[in-house]
RNA sequence: GGAGCCGUCGCAUAGCGGUCUAGUGCGUUCGCUUGGAAAGCGAAUGUGGGUAACACCACCGAGAGUUCGAAUCUCUCCGGCUCCGCCA
């Protein structure tokens, strides 16, 4: 949500903003109706002011009693005066309330202008593609071969875009979660990726979180993460839903919170399963384990002062990228366009990471900046030095979305022979070098 | 799931229909005092809306209601605690 007030002072920008967005939304239409808003709002101030003061006289020891009874009946009609003028309130805030819900983040200035996902903008890319003396596999055909990947049981038992995940590749996912827990909690490490980014960000480790995957839908209101309600399971008759991500309960964890300055920035890495029914996608990526009804994930979620912001964004580019070449798979890093980026966030950065069996970069990794867009509407805000409060900024973006980081590794690492070279880093976890079929 | 308590300004508490535009203590800030400090004394100290700035208004977990008037009474919901039941 953004700040009235800057609506209505900088008009022409937010109706550059909706087009740029592809939002259609009568601005002035809006902002007459807020006209109406004020005026109600301050018509009812003044009865109430009225309502108090007749009030005081009444309860005085010095009226009389014919004074009394007189401004008793005087309160009546100035009672229903009122109530007539609050309903007139509560109807426009309604409308207003919805209509503000519409407006979507502000596009920072670097980021391009552009239709869909065509306008998005690769802005560097690491590694080298692997060669191949064959024709490389996709994770689905290796990893059933393996034995370490099946589908097919859990479309019996529980349906489409479900699987199970058994035996090294377990370890391996425990893997990824270890190595990645390790690299955010430990200071040193960040603060060498800070330097090395040419980042510049106060080094204060991540806080593990292991959040609920039940939230509010209201909560998802104020995460501004519920537009699009079919994408999610929602349990109407418990009033919640599952989470799409670790995201939507990391995010509220400060709502209605005033923080000092000093305790900026707080960093959070939380680890979830993320529950999306993919409504839209029907006939999209059915193989193997890429688009998944239920998959877990690594998030870090961080609250940062306003200037500080899109630094922070940045840091937390830099640990995606650090953790992808510890795993030497290659990637891009894409800047998202207005059309295609996400509702609450004014800047967007997706890193597609390789998969040979697919001969294309596939999205692994989000960073969302939000500004105060979704702080706004949680209420999550900071006391600044000077005595002033506004919200705090939020940012928002994936460690590892663990199914997808197997996914590139098991394409990446694949042999001649069906069998999966494990990477460097998660030797020690999964305890040995190739994945073959087990015996 | 059953029974009983409870939710007030950062924390702790008062408040039992009008004097609550919410009192007090702690904490915090400023000042006095002091060679300096502690103690003591004095003052300030919630959030939001509104305004050029005032005024003014709202908020006592949330919402609805009763009333001329609600922190206070009623109802619904949410949350917490204690006991019982069940359970990993």
């Amino acid at each position: 949500m953004l700040d009235i007030k800057f609506i209505r002072e900088q008009k022409e920008f937010i109706k550059e903003v909706l087009r740029k967005r592809k939002t259609k939304f009568d601005l002035d239409a809006f902002l007459a109706q807020d006209d109406k808003r004020l005026e109600i709002l301050k018509n009812v101030e003044h009865l109430r002011s009225e309502q108090n003061q007749v009030s005081n006289r009444i309860a005085s020891n010095h009226t009389k009693d014919a004074e009394r009874a007189q401004l008793i009946s005087e309160m009546r009609g100035l009672k229903e005066e009122l109530k007539k003028s609050e309903d007139d309130l509560n109807e426009i805030m309604k409308e207003w309330q919805k209509d503000m819900l519409v407006i979507p983040n502000i596009p920072s200035a670097d980021t391009p202008e552009g239709p869909d996902e065509s306008g998005n903008k690769v802005l560097r890319t690491w590694g080298e593609k692997p060669a191949f003396s064959f024709v490389p596999k996709d994770h689905e055909e290796i990893g059933k071969a393996l034995g370490i990947i099946d589908t097919d049981t859990a479309a019996i038992v529980t349906g489409s875009r479900f699987s199970y995940l058994k035996g090294d590749l377990v370890k391996m996912q425990f893997g990824l979660i270890q190595m990645c827990f390790e690299l955010l909690t430990d200071d040193e490490k960040l603060t060498q990726i800070a330097k090395e980014a040419n980042v510049n960000v106060k080094i204060k480790s991540f806080i593990p979180i292991i959040p609920p995957v039940f939230v509010r839908p209201l909560i998802q209101v104020k995460m501004a993460r519920f537009l699009t309600p079919e994408e999610h399971y929602v349990f109407p008759e418990d009033d919640q839903m599952l989470v799409g991500s670790a995201e939507h309960t990391l995010g509220p964890i400060h709502m209605d919170h005033i923080f000092k300055e000093e305790d900026l920035p707080i960093r959070y890495a939380g680890y979830s399963t993320a529950f999306r029914r993919e409504a839209g996608a029907a006939g999209k990526d059915t193989a193997g384990i890429l688009r998944q009804h239920q998959f877990d994930k690594i998030e870090m979620e961080t609250f940062s002062l306003p200037e500080h912001s899109t630094e922070e964004q940045n840091f937390l580019v830099a640990i995606q990228e650090h953790l992808l070449r510890e795993l030497k798979l290659p990637y891009e890093v894409m800047i998202v366009c207005t059309g295609d980026m996400g509702f609450p966030d004014n800047r967007q950065i997706d890193i597609n990471t390789w998969m040979p069996g697919q001969d294309r970069y596939r999205e692994t990794h989000s960073a969302d900046s939000t500004g105060g867009f979704q702080a706004r509407r949680l209420n999550t805000r900071v006391r600044r030095s000077d005595g002033k409060i506004e919200p705090v900024h939020m940012n928002d973006a994936t460690a590892f979305a663990i199914g997808r980081t197997l996914i590139a590794i098991i394409e990446n690492y694949q042999q001649e022979d069906g069998s999966v070279r494990v990477p460097d880093v998660l030797v020690p976890y999964v305890g040995k070098e190739v994945i073959k079929h087990r015996s």
